[in-house]
DNA sequence: TGTTAGCACTCGCCTATCGAGAGTGCTAAT
DNA sequence: ATTAGCACTCTCGATAGGCGAGTGCTAACA
């Protein structure tokens, strides 16, 4: 079952042409630009041997072949060569990302521009990874007799807040006295504990102010938190599959801009994934059926937190995207390292 | 130059037929749906004295006529009536916004939400109006012995936060001083005046460790003041504009997209606009040559603050749209006024 | 004088048709 | 096992004809 040396030559040829010109590819053009020393024929005879297999299909009888989503899998995996950024995205990505290594939020959203203005597809990127983060504390702000800030910050630094406007005015000191009543209860436990295991929590107390201050609060907490698990998303890009030739329909376009908008979905993918460059092709994905996902994980001192990634259709160009995007990811985690660990703010290990 | 009694019915039909089919209106359908009891060739003769007026305009010989910008004006000024909000749309109104009454910025982007729903159009929603908002406090919070957090908090309970990593630890006392030294120099000060007098404001201070801390907070303070003025503007249901004939050609549906990506471009419109429901047609807005944009003001306290919006082709329900964001926006600022004023919540003023 | 009926004319759009081009799959020769 | 040759298929673009909707003009009419 495996494949001979030659039809991995010509599937190989067959998808860097099919990237390369969202075109169905025909024996005769194979033949023509990649010498590989055999006939349109004899390509043809092995071409009908892989859609056999599974790794090409006819979207017409008597058009080009095009390569199925085993097919990336099997270039993805095996296939593949590592490529060499162009010096000038090399540039871009040293430049734009220095500067602003200072503010954490800002960084990942730029980095997700970055990453889609290089790729010229849709780009994500996700701050730490906020199943695994503690929360470190919890702060209520006056703003005036009846409203208030709720804050909860997060061990790496990632921090929600909402505004609140109760029914009835609160006490200077009982806000106080939750704020430190709720950061005690809640400091060190992960997001997802508390979610699940707070939701219809007593809200006890002996102090009756506190007490009614606190069911004022409490629901706007657990919402909170879950918009903690959401809200970190920067999605960038989108207007560029408009130039792809997969989404000139606008049927397609209409249902890619439809997914892309649901923060959810991606939220839930990637929480899922490994560290690491990880590719999800195609049916592989349960929605987006005809997309691919590139994942990427970066780290803040060390330690493995956020994620970043790309999408679009199944035809891009593997080798390029995932370079980049490992490039890319190094230089970030080296810039969240903690200074004086290296000398040098320029991460690219791969030069 | 006034138009007759007569040149005024058959505009507001034709714009009646246009709104509702997408398609350029010819006399004799407009004779025979709208009973004006005169023949399709006096129409005719109307419509090309209308034409020549600039109220009208042919896409072709020989096709039928489409409203102008121009009409839409005289529309909207003089012969649009009030609508009636269907019970559905009133119902789902009062349903759902009640549900968050307590938290601002989620109401404010489930008003939105909802706007788009009803009205099939791209919505967006800016929280207070922040060119008037004055700050209110500034707090330094720490996360670990390196990273802090920069919280701004305006008059009106607008918060925007920005996680900080030094490269040098700061101690707790520094921390301590230069929020207490900040929220005194800039409490009760407008985002706008900040921003124009403070960007090369010096850092001095008798003590060095806060002259240093405050050295490399305040670049980031001056950023996130200018994110201040930006982040809360929420744009929801941009799909919705998919389904409408205007935007089948894929180009237009890009332009669309890349103008309703740019956040910034709203956020400047919003500030200009004043209190009511505005009604801004085609060339009256700088670039959107063929949209249009509605928007209106809700109250905080009996104060003008937020803004509420949709934005869609010249062809759309003008009559219905502004009925229903004038009983929206009644609907929020009832919602977020002090409780007590009022009895009940469900605002809707014109029943 | 304002209104109307009639009619020729103009376009845009849909459909059918045709030919070119690209590619396959099979067969027979090497 | 490989290749050349050939018939066949299918898509795509261009072209032409016909239909329908609508205008603009003229002449008749109240």
């Amino acid at each position: 079952m495996d494949l001979s040396e030659r039809q991995l030559q010509i599937l190989q040829a067959i998808i860097t042409d099919y990237v390369e010109n969202a075109e169905p590819v025909g024996s005769r053009s194979i033949a023509k630009k990649y010498d590989l020393g055999v006939s349109p024929a004899t390509i043809r005879n092995e071409m009908s041997d892989l859609e056999e297999m599974g790794y090409l299909t006819h979207p017409h009888t008597s058009a080009g072949r095009v390569p199925s989503d085993k097919a990336y899998r099997l270039y993805v995996n095996d296939l593949m060569k590592k490529k060499n950024l162009s010096a000038k995205d090399k540039r871009m990505i040293n430049e734009r990302l220095v500067a602003s290594r200072d503010e954490f939020d800002r960084t990942i959203r730029h980095a997700a521009e970055l990453l889609s203005e290089i790729t010229h597809l849709a780009s994500f990127a996700m701050t730490p990874a906020t199943n695994e983060e503690t929360i470190s504390f919890i702060r209520l702000l006056p703003v005036d007799e009846r409203t208030l800030i709720l804050m909860i910050v997060g061990d790496s630094g990632n921090v929600t807040n909402t505004t609140l406007r109760l029914n009835v005015p609160y006490t200077q000191e009982s806000l106080e006295l939750l704020s430190k009543n709720m950061t005690v209860s809640y400091k060190g436990r992960t997001l997802d504990d508390v979610l699940k295991n707070e939701i219809a929590e007593d809200v006890g107390s002996d102090i009756e102010a506190l007490a009614q201050l606190k069911g004022n609060v409490m629901p706007s907490f657990i919402r909170t938190l879950e918009d903690m698990l959401n809200v970190n998303l920067y999605m960038e890009g989108m207007t560029n599959i408009f130039n792809l030739p997969e989404y000139t329909s606008i049927d397609r376009a209409r249902d890619f801009m439809e997914l892309f908008a649901r923060k959810d979905w991606f939220t839930q993918k990637m929480l899922a994934r490994e560290d690491g460059v990880v590719v999800t092709i195609g049916e592989e994905n349960d929605k987006m059926k005809d997309c691919t996902l590139i994942t990427a994980t970066y780290h803040v001192d060390g330690k493995l937190v956020g994620k970043i990634g790309v999408i679009g259709p199944t035809r891009m160009k593997y080798d390029e995207i995932t370079s980049i995007m490992e490039y890319l990811t190094n230089n970030l985690s080296e810039s969240f390292r903690l200074p004086g660990d290296t000398g040098d703010g320029n991460a690219g290990k791969d030069e």
